[in-house]
DNA sequence: TCGTCATATTTTGTATACATATTTTGGATA
DNA sequence: TATCCAAAATATGTATACAAAATATGACGA
């Protein structure tokens, strides 16, 4: 056990940078030297640039011809387009579940609410993160649509991606309550007020994010400069 | 001219390989073995392997460990799946369009319409079958946002995969006259109407294309299985 | 004739090697 | 001291080599 087969190196590799990017121990920015992380995994090269080229297919990596890769840096402007695209579908997600026959679906989203609750009050944040921002996967899951889920979930990463660039500390802004609210309204197979719950929530935490942009844009970037890259990983 | 750069080889493998599954000279189930693209290209296989895995994350190569790649074939679920993320997203592109300032999109996309009826009228059904598919693709275009274009697209050319999976001859069931009818509830600010509109074309092209399917599935399948795989490419 | 199994061939998975591009470094010059 | 340039060091781009898995071939026996 622990040992995989040999035969999947490229998605241990991936899952590991993957799950690095998005808990924040690879920030935006850094260089991701080939070499360097072939010695560190064990593996060639060639496992490294296939596990990099899927991160880049996911946006959550730059691809530079000749100049290799880096944990991609997300710019304001790609902080509106995501919440766009957020608000396009997230609205497409939440009139078709209500609609739908939401048996146990309510029942699992109210459980996970309790879960994420839990988590903001005993202040363990990480968990707390990854629980909110699983509260959107959880409705596009509930599409059953592997293709919606698939894209759904690059989106959430590339979200969270933006919060590490930019949010040191908070927990990207969406808030607990508006879940709950969304859940009635699904409940209530109110699909007007579902639609306008979801653009409200996407938008409040779009602005939350996009005044700690801004701020970090002109405080903080110059020095990330200054810093330079730091460790490649783990 | 003519030359590309030696550094971007595997976007010129990539691209020829995009083009010739979407133009049907690649067919869903054929494989599409290392070497022997290798040779076709005059490039190594480590260049070929880039271009598959890329292909892969668009959806239309399958990759199957120790197995190799092969061109996608789609299921008729998978026609389901990608009408329903169609309706979703599309519906939701529709309502934007309707409340944006539709200066001048109204205008191109009356253009577009407008060489779409003249490539029926010629006969000509390959471009009209490209054009048909276009307009979805302009929609997206006219939001402006990145993000939601490539996975439209990617969407799209999923689509065209399928009819070239299940339907030989047809334009895909994709009907011009409606492409106008939402130019006018567009034009109109019409947001319920538009939606509407946009529902109803796209189950009407899923069912042209779902009827097809159940009748290839179950009598020309099997047929496909006898003659095997085709030549590689080009 | 049909099925089975060992062997040969083909194909993929991964490491390594070498060519080319980029970045760094150190010194020469103004 | 600052700037520029050449050479060294480093990194990526791609080809090749070799190991392991899958597939095809064919002989053998029931």
């Amino acid at each position: 056990m622990g040992r995989v087969n040999a035969h999947q190196m490229v998605e241990t590799v991936y899952g590991d940078l993957h799950r690095a990017i998005l808990e924040r121990r690879l920030r935006p920015g850094n260089k991701l030297r080939e070499q360097a992380l072939g010695e560190l995994f064990g593996v060639s090269r060639t496992t490294i640039r296939a596990a990099l080229q899927r991160l880049e297919s996911d946006g959550l990596v730059t691809l530079e011809p000749n100049k290799g890769a880096s944990v991609s840096l997300p710019s304001v402007s790609d902080v509106s387009a995501l919440f766009h695209v957020r608000r396009i579908v997230e609205t497409g997600i939440a009139a078709e579940l209500c609609t739908g026959r939401s048996a146990d679906l309510v029942k699992r989203l109210k459980k996970h609410v309790v879960e994420e609750q839990a988590a903001i009050d005993a202040g363990d944040f990480r968990r707390a993160i990854d629980l909110l921002g699983g509260f959107h996967v959880l409705l596009a899951e509930a599409t059953g649509n592997q293709i919606l889920i698939d894209f759904f979930k690059g989106i959430v990463s590339r979200t969270s991606l933006v919060v590490s660039a930019f949010d040191n500390s908070s927990h990207g802004g969406c808030r607990c309550a508006e879940h709950s609210e969304l859940i009635g309204l699904i409940q209530a197979r109110d699909v007007a007020g579902a639609i306008a719950c979801v653009e409200k929530h996407l938008r409040e935490i779009e602005t939350a994010i996009t005044e700690q942009a801004r701020r970090v844009e002109a405080e903080y970037h110059p020095l990330q400069h200054l810093f330079g890259e730091a460790e490649p990983a783990k």
